[in-house]
DNA sequence: TTTTTCTGTTTGACATACCAAACATCCGGC
DNA sequence: GCCGGATGTTTGGTATGTCAAACAGAAAAA
C-alpha cells in the first residue's frame, strides 16, 4: 500500500492551517487584518517565522496582503478556515460529548486532526452528532445507555471490532 | 493557546509510526526480522532513506538490529506498533462501519490519524464500538434509525452541535 | 528633533524526511 | 578465485518549519 503517503499529499499542513486560523482569529478585532507581530504571538513563534511562512501561504494564495504589511485571508483562505475550524468543533463536541473523553484531551486530539479530515467523514460526522441531538427518543436513549455499558464493558477478547487484535488490551499494553 | 503545538510534541512521526508498521508487517514472514530492503519496498521509499530513519527509530530504542544488519522491533518499538495498528483499526471500523465513509476515505483518514489519538480517546472509541455491536437492541436499532437519519438529516442553520457555526454548510463550502 | 521602541525581513543554524547517486561490502555463480 | 548483482551506507540536494540574531524602516516618546 502507498495510502501512508497520502499524509504529505495534505492541502494544508498543521502548521498552515494554523496561520489561517490565528489571522482569522487575531482579524476578528480589527476587521478581517492582522499583522505579523499578532499571529506570532497568536502562535507563539517567532515574527521571522510568520513572515516566512506568510510568504508561501501568499504564493499558493491563502493569504493577501497591502502595501502596509497587512495580512488577510484570501476568499479560499476563509473557506479553508471555516472548514478546519468546523472539523474541530465536530470532533471535539463528538470526543467530548459523545465518547465522553476529559475536555482538555479532546481538544488536543481534534486539534491535531482538525486539518487531517476528509470533506465526507466531517458531513458524516456533522449528520451523526445532528442525529445524536435530534429529538428522536432513541438518541437520548442510546447516549444515556453508553454510559453505563462504558462502565462494565467486558474486556473480551474477541470481538467483531477487534479484527483479530484485542484493542483494549493492545491500547492499554502499548501504555501510549 | 498553546495547544496546536502538540502536533509535534507526538512520541512517533508519520513517517516512524509506518516504519514501525513496515517493521511488522515484513517480520511476519520472517520471524520478526526484517532487511532494510524489504522495508524501504514495502514504504515505496529509497533504502538511503530507510537506512538514515533506521538510525534515529535506534536511537530511540523503537528497533534493535543485529550483527548482519537485521532489523527488528524492540519490545516498546512492538507495543508502539501494535497501539497505532489497533487506533487505525478502531477508527476505520468506525469511519466504514457507522458513519458509512466509502472504504477508501475511511483508510486513507484512519491512516492519517492513526498515530495522533491519544490513548483515552482511543480506548473510548472501542467501547463505543463494542457497544454498538453488542446484544443490547438499542444499538442496532440507533445505526439503521441513523443511516434513515443521514438520507433526510435537516440542513437547518442553527443546532446545538455547530457552536454557532453551520458545519455543513461550512464543510461543503470550503470544498475540501 | 532626537532617541527609543516596535515592526517586518533576512540570514545562518538545526531538525525532519525525502531523493538520486556514488560508494563499499558481501554473497552467489562460474 | 573472480565478477556482477544485490544490499546497506554515505553524500549532496530539496523542502518544510522552527529559532536567534542582525538589520532596516517607521512610529512613538523624549
Amino acid at each position: 500500500m502507498e495510502t501512508w503517503k497520502e499524509f504529505e499529499a495534505n492541502e494544508l499542513t498543521h502548521s498552515a492551517a494554523h496561520h489561517l486560523l490565528a489571522i482569522y482569529e487575531v482579524g476578528l478585532e480589527y476587521g478581517g487584518w492582522a499583522r505579523v507581530s499578532d499571529i506570532a504571538r497568536e502562535l507563539s513563534i517567532t515574527r521571522g517565522s510568520v513572515s516566512i511562512n506568510l510568504r508561501a501561504l501568499k504564493k499558493r494564495g491563502w493569504v493577501e496582503t497591502d502595501e502596509h504589511h497587512m495580512v488577510k485571508l484570501s476568499p479560499k483562505g476563509q473557506k479553508a478556515a471555516q472548514a478546519v475550524m468546523a472539523k474541530k468543533a465536530v470532533v471535539k463536541t463528538f470526543l467530548s460529548s459523545v465518547l465522553n473523553v476529559p475536555e482538555l484531551q479532546a481538544e488536543i486530539d481534534s486539534c491535531k486532526v482538525e486539518h487531517l479530515i476528509s470533506q465526507p467523514t466531517g458531513e458524516q460526522l456533522v449528520h451523526f452528532m445532528r442525529f445524536l441531538v435530534s429529538e428522536d427518543p432513541l438518541a437520548k436513549q442510546v447516549l444515556a445507555r453508553f454510559k453505563n455499558f462504558h462502565d462494565q464493558c467486558p474486556e473480551s477478547k474477541t470481538c467483531d471490532v477487534c479484527h483479530g487484535h484485542c484493542l483494549i488490551e493492545e491500547l492499554q499494553h502499548a501504555g501510549l
